[in-house]
RNA sequence: GGGCGUAUAGCUCAGUGGUAGAGCACUGUGUUGACAUCGCAGGGGCCGGGAGUUCAACUCUCUCUACGCCCACCA
């Protein structure tokens, strides 16, 4: 042995070391440039993020697969790294400066770009030292961050590409609007949340001398923002609708503004809903934008009311009233809003039709408004209420993209397991939108475009020089886009598109802040005129440069790279659920797109870890239970085994301390298990195949192994983490434990000895997966492992076989001593009493396993001896084994009605059985329509209970 | 409004067209010097309700109920 164990298992005292001989030896990533490549790209976890359950769960599925693939020989490599998380990690930056009175904007670009920088060196990546505890087998040595030099240089080439093909864009239209992040978000970043608000109903007044068929004076329009009046620019109604049949086409004039609106006819307005009639404000809605356009107006003449933090500014027609500028746009820390305001206004004005409703004594009272369930869009990061805001973003055209990976989905070269997911995949990629993929923040890959005033008709620049934007953002009308990869280029092509109207020309390039680079030209007069131009001062959505993970880590743009060649497309990807769209399809998309291929041939969704309670674990509900606290005291392969064992696909996992607990405890049966191995001098196997063995307890065991081993590639193989992870656990505990080691008990001889170290080590290896930590300690203290650690060992091969007689055999002397047990409980007779057994005629096979295995029968079934023949007169109970009864000779008093008792409730079991077989098989129908193998299963159930039934009943009589 | 999922022992969950299993909890018990973080034995379920298909359904179909999740522009 080179090593003895302490008396009890303490994890914590092995994990550390191991851990970092893994790393240290280059384990993790064994250099095998024969073998077959499997790969697996690990999600990037956010670099601001910590480790919580989820991670735990998701990283221990891809450990398990990785260690197993390895182990099977494969060139294994998972990669791993952290992902820039934009949004995220300003946050975390900017709210550092707060707590120190400072903030963003007192820095420019960047030098707080710089600052991020000094953040991620100094405490970014937490969460990667959180993933070694867990003992995930990561490729350290090639850990990626979505902001490295060569990731950057990917993701802008990508954007030009996609630009060049037509795929990003810009577009004026409305987005979601963070007002507090002061960003524009993607509708998948947009949470609805249902709240308690408020419907308003008004009088927008009709214009001089137009009426209502009724003789009223107004249209009614009823809405939940009231603030977004001051910005209306029409009334709309259903075309159908005959009540306002003879106003469309006519105007209102709205209260407050004074604004004069044309009413207008379109499919949106509901005549079933409110008065029919519905304001409509393009600038703030997105159904009214749709409405707006539908009404002639263009994008860049919807009114504006509302600046980039959701403050009123005043409209491009100047209606706005004095008194709304610079309110907040509903109530906010306790001060009213435009939103009461207006309310107060309108109510002042005699425009506010007030809701009746009935109280609980049954009057009729006046309310403002009526009381309404609104789903109302909040910013998944900021937690405000979304704004939608007219501005120019960059789009991904992604309908295009979602072709292939919707195709490569339906015909089966994208296995999504569970399958049960495939329809939520397809219902959104069929009806994926635009994804806004610019955002207004610092920290992030910035966009590569760069943007110069628009020439005049004429040729000339009709701007002011240096030129510098109004606005964050450059607009569609004024200005010339160019997307490259790098400002010279861009600086080319503002040259090249200049050039059609000049012949002179030359490039300067310089560094500022607002114009970047500025190229200068010479006119035809000779004249120097600065062309500046000014890059993008926009970032991409952090999932775009994500959505490039399972290539960009691996030497991608460069296909000829080494790395990428053997290691794409990856051969899976595990995620949660709730990445799918967000990540995996985006994945997808631009993968078969950029690469021609999928990304990998199968996806694995698990669902979320909740509270016990079963809630969702949030911060601000306090449920969130800490990994590493569970790490702590049950150790990282108890929560590993925790988390395959309670995976199953298609099902969220409640967690369960006790069960983690339960699994520590797994442990230290294994670790005590080879404790005795080792007291016995049964130690490391130096075969890879089976030893020979003779005795059916060696036989047997080895076929349990083989029964194991397949049992559990099955279960790999269908990514049945609880299936597989619950074989190896029954093997070991109920079979090796609890049988083997107990029939070898007091008969170890070296046969023995080779069969035990071997099955030993087959767990080990088996259960290596699981619980990495424990089983290459214990493998280490089996025998000189230096050069053979198991993290590298050979995973087994099926090839010993299963010796059907052997198994049968010790299945006969389990059944005994289980049934024999049994009885003893039942009669009261202490366990340990040792019983001498007759078994009148007995069967060949139990003939051969009493005379083979006479030591085990003594030692686990307590019998002196078995003897062939008719039990001598006097006391005797009476056990059933197969098709064999034994008669066990009581000494001493018997309690003969307990004995009677129980043989009593045997032979009502056992009749009936009989009586339910024998009434299938006298139903014609089933005889003749069942298939032959259930008839025959049928008959010969029956015929065992039969024979049951009468030995019992015989016993029943020898007792009087 | 659409889509999906789940309802099986006290709890947490597997499961298969031929009349149910695990872990924990519970009850009883402790003989064999690996292990009380253990051993042995046991109790406990008309497999959510209803209908259908079938010789046979917990397992397939439909439907109802409950809970959960996702998507969606109802002002």
């Amino acid at each position: 042995m080179t090593g003895n164990l302490d008396t009890t298992f303490d994890p914590a005292s092995i994990e550390a070391k191991w851990r970092q001989h893994w790393e240290a030896e280059g384990l993790y990533r064994p250099n095998r440039p024969d073998a077959e490549p499997f790969t697996i790209v690990n999600p990037p976890p956010n670099v601001t993020g910590s480790l919580h359950i989820g991670h735990a769960l998701d990283n221990t599925l891809q450990d398990i697969v990785i260690r197993y693939e390895r182990l099977r020989g494969k060139d294994a490599l998972w990669v791993v790294g952290t992902d820039h998380a934009g949004i995220a990690t300003q946050m975390v930056v900017e709210r550092q400066m707060e707590a120190k009175q400072d903030k963003r904007t007192n820095y420019s670009r960047e030098e707080f770009i710089a600052k991020v920088w000094e953040w991620k060196e100094e405490s970014g990546g937490e969460i990667t030292n959180q993933l070694r505890r867990l003992g995930c087998s990561m490729d350290w040595s090639r850990e990626q961050f979505t902001m490295d030099s060569h990731f950057s240089d990917a993701v802008l080439k990508v954007f030009v590409k996609l630009h060049e093909q037509g795929l990003i864009y810009r577009d004026k239209r409305l987005v979601n609007w963070d007002p507090k992040l002061k960003t524009a978000i993607s509708d998948l970043e947009v949470e609805t949340q249902d709240l308690k608000g408020s419907f308003w109903h008004f009088k927008y007044p009709l214009e001089d001398g137009v009426t209502l068929g009724d003789g009223r004076d107004y249209i009614e329009v009823a809405t939940t923002r009231p603030e977004t009046m001051l910005a209306d620019m029409a009334v709309a109604v259903h075309p159908d609708d005959e009540r306002y049949a003879s106003v469309v086409g006519k105007h209102v004039v709205l209260p407050i503004t004074g604004r004069r609106v044309l009413i207008v006819a379109d499919e949106h307005a509901d005549p079933e809903l409110g008065s029919g009639a519905v304001k409509i404000t393009p600038g703030h809605d997105f159904n009214d934008f749709d409405v707006g356009k539908r009404a002639g107006f263009a994008a860049g003449e919807m009114l504006n009311m509302l600046d980039g933090e959701a403050n009123v500014c005043q409209t491009s027609d100047e209606l706005i009233p004095a008194e709304y500028l610079s309110l907040h746009r509903f109530k906010r820390d306790g001060q009213d809003g435009a939103r009461e305001l207006v309310v107060q206004r309108l109510k002042e004005g005699g425009y506010l039709i007030p809701h009746i409703a009935k109280n609980k004594d049954g009057e009729e009272i006046e309310h403002d408004s009526e009381p309404r369930t609104i789903a109302t869009p909040f910013g998944d990061r900021g937690g405000v209420v979304i704004e939608p805001w007219l501005t120019d973003q960059w789009y991904v055209d992604a309908e295009t993209l979602a072709k292939a990976p919707i195709e490569a989905v339906r015909n089966g070269d994208v296995e999504i397991v569970p399958k049960s997911w495939e329809k939520t995949f397809f219902n959104w990629m069929e009806n994926i939108q635009p994804w806004c993929v610019s955002r207004q923040l610092w920290w992030g890959h910035q966009i590569p475009a760069w943007y110069g005033p628009k020439l005049a008709a004429d040729g000339t620049i009709a701007i002011e020089v240096p030129h510098a934007p109004k606005q964050l953002n450059a607009s569609l009308e004024n200005d010339n886009c160019f997307v490259a990869s790098a400002s010279d280029e861009a600086a080319e092509a503002a040259l090249s598109l200049l050039s059609k109207s000049n012949s002179k020309l030359e490039v300067r390039v310089f560094n500022g802040r607002a114009a970047a680079i500025e190229a200068v030209f010479l006119n035809q007069l000779d004249l120097a005129i600065h062309y500046p131009i000014w890059r993008d001062e926009d970032v991409l959505d952090t999932w775009f440069s994500s959505a490039l993970w399972p290539f960009a880590t691996i030497g991608w743009p460069d296909e000829d790279a080494e790395l990428f060649q053997k290691h794409y497309p990856n051969n899976l990807l595990v995620s949660g659920f709730d990445i799918l769209f967000f990540w995996d399809a985006r994945m997808m998309m631009m993968g078969q797109h950029l690469t021609g291929q999928n990304p990998w041939p199968r996806l694995y969704l698990h669902g979320l870890v909740r509270a016990a309670d079963g809630a969702k674990m949030s911060k601000s509900k306090g449920n969130v239970v800490d990994p590493l606290g569970l790490i702590d005291q049950y150790g990282a392969d108890a929560l590993r085994f925790f988390m395959a064992a309670m995976e199953s696909q298609g099902r969220d996992i409640k967690m369960d301390d006790n069960r983690v607990e339960g699994y520590r405890n797994f442990a230290t049966k294994l670790w005590n298990a080879t404790r005795f191995c080792q007291s016995n001098d049964i130690g490391a196997s130096n075969t890879l195949e089976a030893p020979k063995a003779t005795t059916a307890v060696n036989k047997w065991i080895i076929g349990e192994v083989t029964e194991t081993l397949a049992a559990l590639d099955k279960a790999m193989a269908d990514l049945r983490f609880d299936a597989a992870a619950n074989t190896i656990y029954h093997f070991t505990w109920d079979r090796f434990c609890d049988w083997y080691l107990e029939l070898i008990k007091g008969s170890i001889d070296d046969e023995t000895k080779a069969v035990a170290g071997w099955v030993l080590d087959q767990i080990f290896v088996m259960l290596h997966p699981f619980m990495p930590f424990i089983t290459e300690e214990l493998w280490s203290k089996q025998g000189d492992r230096a050069s053979y650690p198991l993290i590298t060992a050979k995973w087994p091969e099926p090839g010993a076989g299963v010796d059907a007689k052997a198994k049968r055999e010790v299945e006969w002397l389990i059944g005994l001593t289980s049934a024999l047990r049994t009885a003893k409980n039942e009669l009261g007779i202490s366990p340990g009493a040792k019983l001498d057994g007759y078994c009148e005629a007995p069967s060949a096979l139990a003939k051969e396993a009493v005379e083979r295995n006479a030591a085990s029968l003594e030692r686990l079934a307590r019998l002196s001896s078995i003897s062939f023949g008719a039990p001598p007169a006097g006391a005797a109970m009476q056990i059933g084994v197969g098709e064999d009864t034994l008669a066990i000779l009581l000494e001493g008093v018997v309690d003969i009605d307990a004995e009677r008792a129980r043989l009593k409730k045997a032979l009502e079991a056992s009749t009936k059985e009989v009586k339910s077989l024998e009434g299938r098989l006298g139903n014609a129908n089933f005889v003749e329509r069942a298939k032959p193998e259930a008839v025959e299963k049928a008959k010969a159930d029956h015929a065992h209970h039969s024979a049951e039934g009468e030995r019992l009943e015989a016993a029943l009589v020898r007792l009087g």
